[in-house]
DNA sequence: GTCTATATACGGATAGAC
DNA sequence: GTCTATCCGTATATAGAC
C-alpha cells in the first residue's frame, strides 16, 4: 500500500491537485470571479470532490489565502532577522528574493491586495505581520541609523513604502507597464531583474547611505 | 418644464445617480462581488430602473470604468505636456496632484488595476494610455536628460515604475500600511501629505538631479 | 420614468450510486 | 474516494401595470 505522503513530486494526491488548482484560479481572477467548476475542471476533477475534500468554496480560499501569506511571511522573516547583515545586506537580499519570488508569481500581490481590501481584519491580525515587522532586526537597524544621523529623520514606514513600491507595482502593473514599454514577458523580465541591482542603490541614495 | 442638463448640481439626475453608486460599489467591491441590486439601494432607485437606463450592469460597468480612466488620463496629460515646466516641476506636480487624488478615492487604483488583469486589452488599447505618454513632453525631456548625460542612462520606464509605485502602492497596500504602523485615516493621510515633498526629493536624488 | 412581480440562468452545495 | 444528477438560493434581466 502507497503512504499518503509518498508521492509528493511524482502523482499530487486530489487533495494537492485542487489546492493548487485554486490556488491558480484565485490569484487570477479573485475569489468572487472565480468558479467552483472551473477549479474542479483545472484540477481535472470532479466538483464534488472539491466540497468533499474542502466544504465549501469559501473554506478552500481561506487555506490558499493563509498558506499564500505564510510562505511569503516565512521567506522574508529569516532576511529580517539576521543578526550578522547589515541594513544594506538585507536590502539587497530582501530584494533580489522579493523580485525571484514574483516573477514566478507575478499575480499574487494584486490577489492579496486585492482581498485583503475586503476582509480586511482576520488576517492581517491572525498571522500579525505587524508584530513580525516592527520586532525585527532589520526594523530596529533602520531607527537605529536615524537615530545616528545617519538617515534623514522621517517615520520609518516611508522606507517601507518606497521599498515595497518599486518592487510590487511593476509586477501588479504589469499590464499597464508592458503596453507602455512595448515589452513581452521576457523583456519585462529581463527588466525586472535590473532591478535587483537598481532598487537598493536608489534606495542607498536617498537614505544618503553607501 | 425643466431641461434635462439644469439639475447638475442640485438634484442629480437617476442616470447620475445610478452611475455614482455604481462607481462607489465597483471600485469597493470590483465587478464580480458587486450585486446589482446593491447598486440600485445605494442609489435610492429600483433595480429595473438600472437595466432600462443601461441595459445590463457590464454595459453599465464599461462605461464607470472608460470614464474613470479618461477622467484620470485627462488629469495627468495637462501637466505632463505643459512645455513651458521643467522636468523637475513636472513631477513635482505630477506628485501632488495624483496624492491629493488618490486620497480623495483610495479605492480607484486597487480597482483599475484589478479589472485591468481580466479585461487587459480593450481599454488599454482604446485609451492609447501609451502613445499619450511615449508622445508627451514629460517622456521627451527624461530621454534628453539621458542623452545629456544628466541621468544615469537607463530604461525610462524605471523611472515611470519608481514614481508611480512610490505614489499608488502606499494606497493600494493602505490596510497594511495601516496595520503597521498603528494609523488611523488622518494619520495615514497626514503621511501622505508629506510625500508630496519626499518622493520628489528622492526622485531627484535617484536621478543624481537638483 | 418608475414601480412590482416574475422569468431565467447560474453557481454552490448535496444526495446517492458505484 | 469519485462520480452523475439534482436541489436550491441568489443574481441578472424583463414584462407589464401605473
Amino acid at each position: 500500500m502507497k503512504s499518503k505522503e509518498s508521492n509528493t513530486t511524482l502523482d499530487p494526491s486530489t487533495e494537492e491537485k485542487i489546492k493548487n488548482a485554486a490556488r491558480v484560479m484565485f490569484t487570477q481572477k479573485g475569489y468572487a470571479a472565480t468558479r467552483t467548476r472551473d477549479i474542479a475542471q483545472e484540477a481535472g476533477i470532479n466538483l464534488a470532490l472539491l466540497n468533499y475534500y474542502f466544504r465549501s468554496k469559501e473554506k478552500l480560499f481561506d487555506l490558499i489565502m493563509l498558506e499564500s501569506m505564510q510562505g511569503f511571511i516565512q521567506s522574508i522573516s529569516g532576511v529580517l532577522n539576521d543578526e550578522g547583515t547589515s541594513l544594506q545586506e538585507k536590502i539587497r537580499t530582501l530584494v533580489s528574493n522579493y523580485i525571484d519570488m514574483l516573477t514566478l508569481q507575478p499575480n499574487l500581490p494584486l490577489f492579496v491586495l486585492s482581498e485583503l481590501r475586503n476582509h480586511p481584519h482576520e488576517l492581517i491580525s491572525k498571522l500579525d505581520f505587524k508584530e513580525k515587522l516592527i520586532r525585527s532586526h532589520f526594523f530596529v537597524q533602520i531607527q537605529q541609523a536615524i537615530i545616528e544621523g545617519k538617515i534623514p529623520p522621517m517615520h520609518p514606514l516611508h522606507f517601507i513604502m518606497n521599498i515595497m513600491g518599486m518592487i510590487i507595482f511593476p509586477f501588479v502593473g504589469s499590464p499597464i507597464i508592458k503596453n507602455i514599454g512595448n515589452l513581452d514577458q521576457s523583456s519585462f523580465n529581463e527588466l525586472m531583474q535590473q532591478r535587483k541591482i537598481l532598487i537598493p542603490e536608489w534606495i542607498f541614495s536617498m537614505m544618503n547611505l553607501k
